[in-house]
RNA sequence: GGGGCACUAGCUCAACGGAUAGAGUAUCGGACUUCGAAUCCGCAGGUUGUGGGUUCGAAUCCCACGUGCCUCACCA
């Protein structure tokens, strides 16, 4: 496909001097107001340089350029060199890059041959999958999907958090006052009991703590009977995670959690004592990060066992053996900055030159009207019960509609399910957010469902065009003098962006970037629809059309994708 | 108290340092005998938390302040 930028950088380029064309490309931005044309170049800054008033600059560039047949018309306004492309020329161009192979527009292999971790999710073992645990899992799965699609190869890995001092308060409790049956039959709520139950009874007896802590640096130090009870937890909580890791059709390569790392702490404990990192400080080993900042990390307990910071460097350093990463994503909670920032810091330190590819990706915290989420207090949506109510308020919704089929079942998950995951990457991943029913069960406006409607429109008007017609369309050499009218080219250039989207979304780590473009894409496709009759009887003119609205579709159905969304041929 | 993040229309949110700050939603008013109304069109809605500074130009960068949240030693 046509690069327009660098195209008009060179033409620009031959008229300016002391610019590079990086410089120029980065200076060539797309109007907010397409009035002033599809591409328009700001003077400001040569007006130094020429010591020139920039219009008049504009206006000189814009006379030399003016002649191209890569424009319909350019014009100088104020400082500005306004560029419109031909729109004929333009529209052939995508709409033959996007038929050509629909499924694949949009991707690319600029990774090619290059590893990229994304960790996500990582759940807390034995406690329950609430909706504060769908960012990390939602956004991380997004993230994975965009450095797919731009050719990366990627690992997905589920950092679980099955391992630590909470697991000897579980097993503490489970010796005091569990039963086995309980756990088999509802192993989260039950080991949640014990959470709670632990917490209640160590107010009034702080011996249950010590108690809780030996038993974990027995688990750590390998007793059987320790380590039995922990993976027998693990086991069957996992088994419920499974559950809803379907329903979002959510998959990983690795559950190495934090466990994983429990026997390969040793050596780089060794490491920062050889590197003359370690300090001891009240009976426990701390790195002093004091001249960076940041309050000291704790690396050992005064009882000699490990912490979280300890596992990530054993996990950052075992992934660099084992996966040579070009990047090692971490989609975490922003509430971890500092944790982060102190580990890199330590990557660092340790001459580890890699840690600058270690990159946290943070989000903002979900709360409740009443509060912070707890699990502790009660206060706490799961996100099973959210997922359900979505699709049974879509059943409702299709039968309404009297547009049921036979897989009405399977549609209703397609859309319910999207529709909580499209809220979620809808916007920008830093931002906090109350969670709120009436928000996920609204299905109108800037919504999954609006985008997967769109969707399924534009493969209700392909069934009724004939599959000979759509056939015809799809196999190319349209009159794209049919498709140059002011909302048929305003979605043309959307589908265009597409590309540029997705690499923008991976270097920002920001799903949004996307969901907010097929949004667009969405509205400029309805815009269109409601403005032209697409089935007309002109055959040159619908097959223009039908052209178009082929590649809209495709490009909202990988975008769909990328956010890892279904894309439902009727709803 | 130290550090970090956020603050934009009634509400939820957008906006590579660029032109008149845009969407959705809510309210109000329109469009289905038509290719799907989970749609579309229109009216209205703003001192971008406050005050300074940087510059041709600031919601965006810098400083101070305000409000809210996160975080700061044996949880993760």
């Amino acid at each position: 496909m046509i690069d327009y930028k660098e195209k008009i950088a060179d033409l620009l380029g031959a008229h300016i001097e002391g610019l590079e064309k990086k410089e120029i490309v980065e200076m060539i931005e797309i109007p907010t107001d397409e009035k002033m044309g599809d591409y328009a170049f700001p003077c400001f800054r040569l007006a130094k340089v020429l010591r020139k008033a920039p219009p008049l600059i504009a206006k000189d560039l814009a006379a030399k350029i003016e002649g191209d047949p890569m424009f319909g018309k350019v014009e100088q306004v104020n400082a500005y060199v306004n560029m419109y492309i031909s729109r004929d020329a333009f529209a052939a161009d995508l709409i033959s890059e996007v038929i050509s192979d629909p499924d694949a527009y949009g991707k690319s292999n600029v990774g090619q041959g290059r590893k990229v971790i994304v960790e996500f999710s990582s759940p807390n073992i034995a406690k329950p999958f609430h909706i504060g645990h769908i960012r990390s899992t939602v956004i991380g799965n997004s993230i994975y999907k965009i450095y797919d699609a731009l050719g990366y190869d990627v690992e997905r890995i589920n950092h679980l958090g099955d391992y630590g001092t909470q697991f000897g308060k579980m097993i503490c409790a489970y010796r005091h006052w569990g039963s086995k049956e309980d756990v088999v039959r509802s192993p989260i709520k039950t080991l949640l009991k014990y959470y709670t139950k632990f917490h209640e009874e160590a107010e009034n007896d702080p011996s249950l703590d010590q108690e809780a802590r030996d038993i974990f640096a027995k688990l750590e130090k390998g007793q059987p009977e320790e380590v039995e009870l922990w993976q027998w937890f693990r086991d069957e909580s996992l088994k419920e995670f499974t559950t809803v890791y379907e329903m979002l059709g959510i998959e990983f390569d690795s559950y190495a959690g934090e466990s994983f790392y429990s026997d390969k702490m040793p050596r780089f404990v060794k490491e920062l004592e050889n590197k003359g990192l370690l300090k001891k400080s009240e009976g426990a080993q701390i790195v002093d990060l004091e001249e960076y900042g940041m309050s000291p990390a704790l690396i050992t307990k005064s009882d000699g066992s490990t912490l979280y910071i300890t596992r990530d460097i054993a996990a950052a350093v075992y992934r660099k053996e084992h996966y040579d990463f070009y990047k090692n994503i971490y989609v975490v909670s922003s509430g971890q900055n500092l944790h982060f920032q102190q580990w890199i810091k330590i990557l660092e330190l340790m001459g580890y030159n890699w840690a600058k590819d270690c990159v946290h990706v943070p989000f903002g915290l979900v709360s409740l009207e009443d509060g912070t989420m707890s699990t502790r207090h009660g206060r706490v949506v799961f996100l099973e019960d959210v997922l359900n109510r979505a699709v049974e308020k879509t059943k409702e919704i299709i039968e309404e509609k009297g547009v049921a089929t036979d897989n009405t079942e399977e549609i209703a998950k397609q859309v319910g399910i999207g529709a909580v995951m499209f809220q979620e990457l809808s916007n920008n991943r830093i931002k906090d957010y109350v969670f709120s029913w009436d928000r996920v069960l609204n299905f109108e406006g800037e919504t999954g469902p609006y985008v997967q409607y769109t969707h399924a429109r534009a493969a209700s008007v392909l069934r009724k065009a004939g599959d000979k017609a759509a056939a015809e369309a799809a196999a190319g050499g349209i009159d794209t003098s049919y498709i140059v009218s002011d909302s048929a080219y305003e979605l043309i250039k959307l589908i265009y962006a597409m590309p540029e989207v997705i690499r923008d979304a991976g270097e920002k780590y920001e799903p949004s970037v996307v969901t907010r473009h097929i949004i667009n894409i969405a509205q400029s496709f309805n815009r269109f629809y409601h403005n032209e009759h697409i089935l007309v009887d002109d055959e040159n003119e619908k097959k223009a059309k039908l052209a178009l609205v082929i590649a809209a579709k495709a490009a909202i159905k990988n975008g769909l994708a990328l956010l890892g969304m279904e894309a439902p041929e009727r709803m």
